[in-house]
DNA sequence: AACTCCTACGTCAACGTTGACGTAACCGGC
DNA sequence: GCCGGTTACGTCAACGTTGACGTAGGAGTT
């Protein structure tokens, strides 16, 4: 209520008093509940507007017997990232439609934090959560799913049961990446990818490793770099494959920010014309680059669409059996993609 | 509660019953409030662990005296926007660290979106919001303000008083970027903006005036084109200017996705290394494309840190006169800008 | 004319919590 | 043994709202 005016907030009971009304005949006008005739209906509306009424939803979510807050928690690993962002958007987007807010948190993919936050969550009554699992355990998540929070996860799957997901094609379009190298003629792709605790890392490992075999390539465990958690680490690392006596001639990154590093380092060694890279994860401008990055992009409206359709329909009390909906990713060729190697 | 259980929610009566204690006694030990025995603290601690005890903080904050929600509005104009979503981090960084969290909507810079979430957000009783006004007219911010919600505006300052703000140095730094391409002998310096009902818009046009008249330029009218909302629209723009006779030798744009525009359009005209490029709003992997962008960066964590110090200063009843905070940006050269015309 | 039914209200208690206030037990000092 | 003070509880009402239920009056039916 803040520094100016200190006035009280109207309530309901003053607005009866100045329409003349019980206060369960306003609770019936401001709700559009049949049993108010229609002048008292005006009355009570004059004198809502001219009160500056506004009602008030935690004492009506505490009363109904529904108890809904019309509120639903958010958490993503960080909310600046591009990728994160534009999910989050999409998930607000088919809230909002369905008169539902969003409590947005970053976890920065850290246990206590994402513990924190889903305990927060929890005192604000919201009616369920869409969180993206930080890595390694989730006994925070399981437990909260088990006291009964609807819940759907995004980007990777639980590790336990009863639970809705939304994740992309990881393993396939990693796979389809590593194979449209090799079909160049590229032998020494080389894996970049974020923390190993990240089941999408896993999944997009794995994707890499069927490509290689199905491709006929043995894998070079040296050209295999993980737990790169930044632009800055992934770029460390690109430096260190080029390094090598027999260095990549094409480069798998299986995330957007070490897609950056790389590209980066690739650039100040003037390899960015010779070096090929699929990434994983578009990012804005990929486009623009030189050479234009070939990205397997995630469907993030996509996504975050279908996350919300998911929690907005176990809110209203749909029982079905637990999802797991995977949204397919594409391939989007650009050039950075399409460079064949020196023979 | 969702599929899973349909169990009640255990409340403090239900600790007190099982700690054989008064319900009251309950409320002081969650609390951390003095009046409780160290054997007493313990059995319901335990009580409450083993029923697990949630607070409900909507049912306690209709009961306290201060009111307080610990949750704050935050309302921009598209949180999928890197500008916007860095700063929604910023400030929800700091709400964490005094245990506000943050509801965060998209206004997509229309009023009756705006005022909907606003009145949405004031339902559920948020201790303040914080606020990228939608342009044109502020009429539904200056009534929620005048109600005497505490609110704090980013970017854009409000044509109201009473009220903080925390915007950047949009027309120094403007005519400072001018400045600079006029020092190295561009005369023909185009103009390219965003919608001009935007406050930010308006005032880098100004500087961009100020620069052109201290440099002793003459507008050239025709080099002037706003209105330019989102990428498709500035390459549009971007093109037509090219087409001119007399084609710029150097490009203001005042806008992220305008400078992105732009950078394809002169791309794909192979004039990226002829015409020089100077855009306001950093954004990611500006310094990767060819050439790298110079631009004007405003200081978003800054900003994002000094409007939750605000909107938390006032919440807690700092009564000083409203702020204007301005957090410098700055010119970050990295190629585009430094590109000398054809002489 | 007595009846049922419906509409348009009103009254009351309760949601989960906490502020105000009450009280019994105990402590120290004289 | 009495007083004033403190500690550790408990009781009660209230925050703003709504579900359950009550009731008065009118319309329709028999």
């Amino acid at each position: 209520m803040g520094q100016a005016g200190e006035r009280r907030e109207p309530t309901m009971r003053d607005v009866a008093a100045l329409a003349k009304v019980s206060i369960k005949t306003v609770s019936r006008v401001i709700n559009d509940l049949p049993g108010a005739g229609a002048e008292v209906t005006d009355r009570v509306r004059a004198a809502a507007r001219s009160l500056g009424y506004r009602p008030n939803l935690t004492a009506s979510s505490l009363r109904r017997s529904d108890r809904r807050s019309a509120t639903i928690g958010v958490l993503f690993e960080d909310l600046s990232n591009p990728f994160d962002a534009a999910l989050l958007r999409a998930v607000e987007d088919h809230a909002r439609r369905s008169g539902v807010l969003v409590l947005a948190g970053s976890t920065e993919d850290d246990h206590t934090l994402q513990r924190e936050l889903l305990l927060s969550l929890s005192a604000r009554r919201v009616d369920g959560v869409v969180v993206m699992a930080a890595g390694g355990h989730q006994d925070a998540l399981q437990h909260e799913r088990e006291r009964g929070t609807p819940m759907v996860l995004v980007d990777r799957p639980p590790t336990f049961g009863g639970t809705d997901c939304v994740t992309t094609t990881n393993r396939d379009s990693s796979r389809a990446a590593v194979l449209e190298l090799a079909a160049l003629g590229h032998r020494d792709i080389a894996f970049l990818g974020d923390r190993s605790t990240l089941w999408t890392s896993q999944e997009r490992y794995t994707g890499y490793l069927e490509g290689l075999a199905q491709a006929g390539l043995t894998l070079r465990e040296e050209l295999v770099r993980t737990g790169l958690h930044g632009v800055d680490v992934a770029e460390t690392a690109t430096a260190a494959l080029l390094d090598l006596d027999r260095p990549p001639t094409a480069l798998f990154t299986a995330q957007n920010l070490v897609t950056v590093g790389a590209m980066r380092i690739l650039r100040t060694r003037d390899l960015h014309r010779r070096v090929a890279v699929i990434g994983f994860d578009d990012f804005p401008l990929a486009d623009l680059l030189d050479p234009a990055v070939t990205v397997v992009r995630q469907d993030v409206p996509g996504i975050g669409r279908k996350a919300a359709e998911l929690i907005l329909a176990r809110i209203d009390g749909d029982t079905s059996p637990p999802v797991h909906a995977v949204v397919p990713a594409a391939l989007v060729p650009r050039g950075s993609g399409e460079i064949a190697p020196l023979s």
